[in-house]
DNA sequence: CCATCAATTTGAACGATGTTCACATTAACA
DNA sequence: TGTTAATGTGAACATCGTTCAAATTGATGG
């Protein structure tokens, strides 16, 4: 059950440890289901060990936020491009949904802004950066220099772009569309079915134009 | 301080006052500063009697969430109609995101599954007549018929359309225009000034067609 | 008018949580 | 090898949601 076992007083690397720990018990349980008292107890310590390490529980959730939006990141950089613009916009906004479909608690973890500390420089950095090929991504679709997208007047197109994906996202786990389908699966056949038909209903091909 | 005083040993009405009192801490502290003990004391009870009342926490928050849905959708059912669909449906997002931006704490406790019941059948029907307006607009917008559109497949479009004021809500509590913006007032000047413009954007006016 | 019953409310419990602090242990280093 | 700073312990503390026997009162029927 424990991450690590331990045969001398000293962890070793509980930091990393307690992070590792504390993001599969959000796998696992949720936000809601994680305490830190768990995640000490995962990484075999006490209580009170967790305090050497982060500033109170929000500095351990916002050292486990950091980590959720690199693999968020790594999974958009990983997708593949067409060269066809529309379509990679809606290859960008499947994957960002399918992520938070896939992993309900990281996704809600990395939106609670109570419960980590969005001040903090590295998950700032971390949160740009996610988001980077998906930004550059909708900038070419709508035919926008990438350049200077972060601490900027955000263009319209763009800000509508991250809108529909951020909040398909939120409605998927917050069951949505469950309520609006009527499937046994419901993120199952939404996001394989009834999803591709939204994107492409929002970003469609250009139309080819007659000689 | 309390909602209620009271001179008798039954309250009259402490469903009620519970509600209310619960949804005057939302709004002043968020749903994260809400607790049941605080409700109690501020309907001037004690910290067991809710339980009478309410089935636990969850229970008092579904019935505060039904209210909010309600106020949701008497503002967007009190929005002008153009008789213009376009503009129509950028009123009506504009009013869900305003909503949120102006009640924070109330818009996150509707999207909190984890902390009321969206199996009550009292809070589906509420949340579904909150966004009748909406749907209606969205249908109008991509010229469907308006009939049924809850508990069925949810058109492409509609989905869509729901999403960016979804999305965009969501993007506004959480902080993200005083990340992609400078300003130093980032909700005040996103809703009144870059707001419309990217509504204006995802759903532009009807091009005129030349004779 | 009164007695009985059901509905409310109390207040003290209980377990769990985050945090703090004096103390114990040990790794790092002079 | 001895000293220091880092790291972990474990017992506090306040607060939380929830439960439950006892207390109080409104309502009902004789």
């Amino acid at each position: 059950m424990s991450v690590t076992a331990r045969e001398s007083y000293h962890h070793g690397d509980l930091k990393t440890a307690l992070i590792v720990a504390s993001e599969a018990i959000i796998r696992a349980e949720g936000v809601e289901g994680f305490t830190l008292r768990k995640a000490a107890k995962s990484a075999g310590v006490s209580p009170g060990a967790p305090s050497h390490h982060f500033n109170g529980t929000k500095g351990l959730l916002t050292a486990v936020a950091i980590r959720i939006f690199k693999q968020l990141g790594a999974e958009l950089d990983a997708l593949p491009s067409s060269g066809m613009p529309a379509q990679d916009l809606r290859t960008q906004a499947l994957g960002y949904v399918t992520f938070a479909a896939r992993n309900p608690g990281l996704f809600r973890l990395i939106c609670r802004v109570d419960l980590i500390d969005f001040k903090d420089a590295d998950l700032m950095q971390a949160s740009f950066e996610a988001l980077t090929h998906y930004a550059h991504a909708a900038a070419a679709y709508f035919g926008h220099e990438p350049t200077n997208l972060h601490h900027r007047v955000f263009r319209p197109h763009m800000a509508s772009a991250m809108a529909t994906a951020h909040g398909l996202a939120h409605m998927v786990i917050e069951g949505r569309p469950a309520l609006l389908f009527d499937t046994p699966d419901p993120i199952g056949t939404f996001i394989e079915t009834a999803l591709p038909s939204i994107l492409l209903a929002t970003w469609p091909d250009p139309t080819s134009i007659d000689p």
